[in-house]
DNA sequence: TTATCCTTATAAACCGTTTTAGTAACCTTT
DNA sequence: AAAGGTTACTAAAACGGTTTATAAGGATAA
């Protein structure tokens, strides 16, 4: 393997200072006093030869590393990887590149994470926050690094953030089931106080206010093994047989509730009408189909890298927390439309 | 933000040269000839105040960076993201982080890929390859890299590899079509000769012959447009009114064949058998739910990171290439039993 | 003429490690 | 008692950049 070539190499082929040559890499010849000739030698001679500075001679040097580092619940989940592929395209035009890393939501995992991308030297974290890391939070923000959390937020931190309208969003949902004639309206949320997950029930309930209706929340603790988490579910539905649709707070809890429906045998959407927050890319195709409330996924991935960009090239205005809250799209399917002529679906030519 | 210590720090507060501390923080306290006095001494010191190496200085010095560059077609595809999961927490338990990419399956991106990772200097390299990049691999090879591909091979390279058994699944899975009363099964993939296709369309054509039924192979040039994928499919199942079974080649046709299949109102399993290399978290939730060939994720993650780890730490013995071919599980459900009483799906409570 | 100021460029210090090449001190051996 | 061998440790070089401090030479001003 033949050495790559140094700075210092090319200082000895143009017969010049490699400080000269820095100087013109890093854009500053004309603040430096290079003149141009000098400017457009090395630089086309750089070209010419394909020359990269060592990442990690610059890294040690300036403390910078042109990294950021991602921490959400769980990497394989389709909305955060789609997120991350989405982040990692913008970051690497402008030459950043992602660690990734998965903290299932488990607040110690996340703290070391956050250790291992100091030490890893990062320069801004994107982070879907778990509860519990409130104060490394802070910390992170007092060592002015660069700090984005999306997805949700944690109460008593101030920090720039992006997140969907979870409130409006489950209102809109609950509302439509209201609207299509269902009458005791469950929702299947975790049992957690993170703040996406109480914004939906939130919205759920002012649904249910509005028209005085009971609610009926269940919360699941949801577990690794996917069939206790469905008999809970199933059990849930038995035991409160006047339950005629299921708003799911997550996408995996929607995995194991309609599991559940099926497992007892209930049609949807004339036994019970069904709600996902957060679509699948299969929910289209199910028979019914899946109504589901669509999170923007490019939206969101464009506003965290744009805020993190701003943060990274003006480490100074940290002053006004930026909070940037999205709208989604309720997708209504087959799932909730009772009195829709079930045929529909099956006349698309 | 306080500064961070460092090993000269220590030195000063210890009393002793940093060249002792570093023996002792890699291993070499033994070999160096440090006494157990100072070794202890240290060790209890660095564990109290917490300090953690400068990477970068780490890597400068080395050339190591205890990173893997990973790329991959989509790291949004579940396929990937879970494998890429597991491989990242396997890898980290052995102080490596991993670097990931999508190729989109393009050869010029994954080239550009290959410079990006070479610049950042990783130490290995795990790749899904696309076509076209033989030479660029064969490069990172004659340059004493560590390179493991998975998921397809390409022809002409002699490298470590872990791929599943596509011919055979492809075989069972056609076999099991037959078995089951279907006559004309056809299969539906990727106008691609990437190994892992060609493979998955030999089995299918073996088993075909074997029973002497003619086969009817459709390959798509898979769009990111999903209307003209499924317009596509449609018209080949329109214009071919004698297939009663189809054999998708991956999870993202699939995805459009199965709405092809719902547009032209075709019964699953009853007109039309279907089958799915890969399965998906919703193909059980189904109605009908859909068989599919399971590939073993979490093992093919720990394959390939076993592979890498043997490579990494063993630079020397590059000789035999090593080939691991993994078993797939075909997953029996509803869409292939054509036979079997319908009814239980829609008996309703 | 000399002092001063630009313009252009560079030598050397620095970032924080690892590794090479020693060196002192002490112990054997002949 | 001189030569050789261990044992225990370290000074300094190296990695490849960036940044600071400084210098050389010409133009301008006094």
């Amino acid at each position: 393997m033949k050495k790559k070539t140094t700075i210092i190499d090319i200082a000895r082929d143009l017969g010049i200072s490699k400080t000269t040559i820095s100087f013109v890499l890093n854009g500053k010849a004309r603040e430096k006093g290079i003149s141009q000739n000098q400017e457009i030698k090395i630089l086309t001679y750089i070209e010419k030869i394909g020359y990269k500075p060592n990442v990690f001679a610059q890294s040690l040097r300036t403390g910078k590393t042109k990294t950021i580092g991602m921490m959400v619940e769980d990497i394989s989940d389709p909305f955060f990887s789609s997120i991350a592929r989405s982040m990692e395209e913008i970051a690497y035009k402008r030459g950043y590149k992602i660690l990734y890393s998965s903290t299932e939501n488990d607040t110690q995992k996340a703290k070391d994470l956050i250790q291992l991308y100091r030490n890893r030297q990062v320069d801004g974290y994107i982070i879907a926050p778990p509860p519990g890391i409130e104060h490394d939070i802070k910390v992170l923000l007092e060592d002015k690094f660069a700090v984005v959390v999306f997805d949700r937020t944690l109460p008593g931190i101030e920090v720039d953030n992006v997140l969907v309208n979870n409130y409006q969003s489950s209102y809109q949902a609950t509302k439509h089931l209201i609207e299509n004639g269902y009458l005791n309206i469950a929702m299947v949320t975790l049992d957690s106080d993170q703040s996406q997950m109480m914004d939906r029930q939130l919205g759920y309930e002012k649904a249910l206010d509005e028209c005085d209706r009971p609610g009926r929340v269940m919360k699941i603790i949801y577990r690794d093994n996917d069939v206790d988490n469905i008999k809970e579910i199933q059990e849930f539905l038995n035991s409160n047989t006047e339950i005629d649709a299921v708003f799911f707070a997550t996408n995996y809890i929607a995995d194991n509730g309609l599991e559940a429906i099926r497992n007892l045998k209930l049609g949807i959407p004339q036994n019970i009408g069904v709600v996902v927050f957060d679509d699948d890319r299969l929910f289209r195709l199910f028979s019914p189909s899946i109504t589901a409330i669509v999170q923007p996924i490019k939206e969101i991935a464009e506003q965290v890298i744009k805020l993190m960009l701003i943060l990274l090239s003006n480490p100074a205005s940290k002053k006004p927390v930026r909070s940037i809250l999205l709208p989604t799209v309720l997708k209504v399917r087959e799932s909730t439309l009772r009195n829709q002529e079930k045929e529909t679906r099956h006349t698309l030519k």
